[in-house]
DNA sequence: TTTT
DNA sequence: TTTT
């Protein structure tokens, strides 16, 4: 039985349009990543702002997920499990370390001109760019067809 | 007001006794490692258990709890936030990364003769000596010190 | 030391702007509550929305926060602790319980316009009589009932 | 798109061994309860302990495993999320709340002699009345069958 | 690289 | 580097 806990939970913004691949099987993943503002206490006893930036990794139907809704600027809560990957430099021949959230579950806070970049008339070029490149067949209209979140299957 | 969420919740065995030291300004921070066993579903369907570790950061009144409480094999339960710094490698330079979890609460899952390496003096053989600590015989040592929970601060 | 966690997160919207009262000894207390809503799936498979309500006390400094920024509305993320109270109804001598959340820790996701009862035209006139119900002069009703510090239980 | 958490995790121990149920339609079904102990700082800036009770259910698959694995006494790591059922209560006529933890997901922390009722060769009585009680037929000799983590299947 |  |  499963005797250890590896649970991560963010809620923070997303930094940039998610990066969408497949695998050679076919299999949809997708990376993005998390920026969180912490309000940290100094050793002088002062408060600053410090940014943590988190990487994110989804597969599967949760990347479809990310790949469909998951854009620039958007606020998003995040759970998921940390996994840390390691690989030899060959530059260098020195081993280097990437820590990954892998993500199992997602909730949207930001949309429809809640926050994020988009927002009433102005989806800005970057989003329609970044619309483009994910599927620029079957999602051209999103803005325009008056997509409600009764239409959105999660 | 905080407009974001940062938060790591593990639970695992620690991997190594804790690494403590003091700032120059004398405080404490402790550094200590813990291993997660996550059952991981592969694209074949198969199941294999793979395991994380985890680096962990404590400082101040927290690092002083690892540094008394905490020992190699304890099984722990901690919170606390994502932090990764990143440096100038100067043989290479390159850019490192070291992503960590500054520990902002915890709590010892083992102990008195559940586990772990604890135990007075006999510490690296310790592992061997901490099983026979759980024997009948071994614990009256501790209960004749008359320690109980109460006596842990915190 | 802690061998136990009673851990709450919800993040969902408020139902009524909060209720703020002082016990006798002057400390802060805020009542308020919060929806979520879950795709719960049934016997037959099918998924259907369930609205979950919780009752949510934040105290001292977290309660003045919640007084001067949550309204209903607002979508909120919340971390806080499970507690239930019960006491012997007088009437029908039967034993009643209600389950709240202490709350510990909480973010504001909504706000000025983002969401909420503020804005339009709804806004001015149920924030005036939250006002009112806030302000020194209604709170001596509580005051009277013989409320003191004494009865909160942490 | 779900935009709300409801979340609770829970670490404390087992109160009882736990009432397994089957539902009309031949679903098993699981009510147990776990107790947290919190170290409540008081007005008067001394701690106590306070023990809370927390109601669980658990449905299907975590249900048996709650059956076959959870015993009085365990240490046990649960998530799940907050449920309150309301009803009307004939003999007064009162609508009456119950809150209770939906139990997704568990990690038995405790077992093999490290705590909980077991143990040693002190098996307890009512240990062996409580798998009578469950499955008298079928696990009569658990505990002769040299069972180990590895025949446990998640 | 986000956001307030 | 842990643990079962």
């Amino acid at each position: 039985m499963a005797k250890s806990v590896n649970k991560v939970i963010l809620l923070g913004n997303v930094g940039k349009d998610p990066e969408i691949r497949a695998t050679a099987g076919g299999m949809t993943v997708a990376n993005f990543s998390i920026a969180t503002t912490d309000r940290i206490k100094g050793q002088d006893g002062q408060y600053t702002d410090k940014t943590e930036w988190h990487n994110l990794v989804a597969f599967q139907r949760t990347a479809e997920i990310v790949r469909d809704y998951v854009k620039k600027g958007n606020k998003l809560y995040v759970e998921g499990r940390l996994q840390t990957s390691s690989w030899d430099d060959k530059a260098t021949g020195q081993k280097k370390y990437k820590t990954e959230i892998i993500v199992s579950d997602l909730s949207l806070l930001s949309g429809k001109g809640e926050g994020g970049s988009e927002g009433g008339g102005g989806y800005t070029k970057s989003n329609t760019a970044s619309y483009d490149q994910r599927t620029p067949a079957s999602q051209p209209d999103y803005a325009d067809q008056g997509i409600t979140d009764d239409d959105i299957p999660f």
